[in-house]
DNA sequence: CACTCCTTTTTGATTAATCAAAAATTATAC
DNA sequence: GTATAATTTTTGATTAATCAAAAAGGAGTG
């Protein structure tokens, strides 16, 4: 069985790799894990060691189909306790990352399983992100940044790209949660800014905010 | 942050030591836990660092105040979690030992409490063991083992004390689970048996298989 | 009291994961 | 195209938990 820690570099290779396909620095990955890179390149190896990583030293590292697919699995967990946190335990959107990210390594295929079926096998958590399927498929959704929307855009938020608790708190209490319709009210490329109106309330974000919350738009 | 070894440790001196107080010698201790001899000792060396447990050298250890109630939150957790795993997800009574032994290290206060509230605050896990209270008071029911039982008793089933799943796997198959109402049909002592009838059926046990199912009298 | 037996402790090694700091390698700049 | 900067890898140490095997301690018997 895969420790912990593994299970979180695997994870960690699928993201920064774009499901798998661009190589990945020892540098971003250290970072994205809060480790020295030293340590970063020690468990390349052992990844590379056991299959499920492939490594040119100094030229990055790419998950092999097997890395891949435990990997995907890992997320499918994760987000399936997210949701299950959330709808069932109804616990704050903004605290189930945390959670998740214990839990994902100890709970048994079958809980996932009963979970996911309690859920009516849903296809996206609590932040708007793909659940993948059993076979490790990710169905995406062909998004866009809000930050990129044009004055006048009337559109619905899709997804949080950004699971830090504060921003999700913030995010939430302005309305800003999945299947909220909001319109892009301006657009200030030389302010930074984007100002949005939803039912009640209008807001201004910057960019960096705004492209933390992708949205579909509506015709 | 308590390691979960260390959680196991505590948890394990807990049961050996009948609530913390009686010592547990070091080869109970590492029987129990499957560890050779010599790990129990350095473990125990660790806890005594800690303040968890006091150990006088060849004497055995003993919880202190502070490892006893560490302790009985670990049960805390792990009972709640089976209750959950068997009301909520529909799982087998055999199967959530093993689950609730990995979830009860990760599983924060939070989803403990949001678990106990779902489960309208329950005093009794699936087999009968008392869930202690979030103070860490244990309500211990006078209870009486079924091998103990006289002939022409009327009893209840209240608890199940082997968690071997195939062990709950056959009670189950004969109705002897909780609040079951089974009567001591014979009792032989030289055969080392008890035979009982339930609502359909007749079943003969040893005195080792009775002594693991505890009952309530009834008048 | 001495001798054995059983239990406990100690010792020395191993594994997984980490860090700090040195060394090696690649990239960038002029 | 060499010097400097940045990144990556290596080296050596540390921590938690474990085991196997040797050493030490206590208990019971005669």
């Amino acid at each position: 069985m895969l420790t912990s820690t593994v299970e979180n570099y695997l994870k960690a290779l699928l993201m920064l790799s774009n499901q798998g396909e661009k190589r990945v620095s020892t540098g971003d990955l250290s970072k994205s894990l809060g480790v020295t890179p030293g340590s970063a390149t020690s468990m390349i190896k052992t990844l590379a060691e056991a299959g499920l990583a492939n490594h040119k030293s100094h030229y990055g590292v790419l998950l092999t189909d097997e890395g891949r697919t435990l990997a995907v699995h890992v997320v499918r967990r994760h987000r399936i306790i997210e949701l299950f946190l959330v709808n069932i335990l109804e616990m704050e959107w903004d605290e189930v990352h945390a959670e998740a990210e214990k839990l994902e390594h100890v709970v048994s295929d079958e809980v996932i399983g009963r979970m996911d079926k309690l859920l009516d096998y849903p296809t996206l958590d609590p932040h708007g992100d793909p659940i993948p399927t059993q076979e490790g498929k990710f169905i995406e959704r062909p998004l866009h940044q809000l930050s990129q929307c044009e004055e006048g855009q009337r559109v619905q938020v899709a997804r949080i790209s950004d699971q830090n608790s504060s921003f999700l708190k913030f995010a939430e209490s302005h309305g800003l949660t999945p299947g909220a319709t909001i319109e892009v009210q301006r657009r200030n490329k030389n302010a930074d800014s984007i100002t949005l109106r939803s039912s009640e309330e209008e807001i201004t974000l910057g960019f960096t905010a705004a492209k933390r919350i992708e949205v579909e738009l509506v015709t």
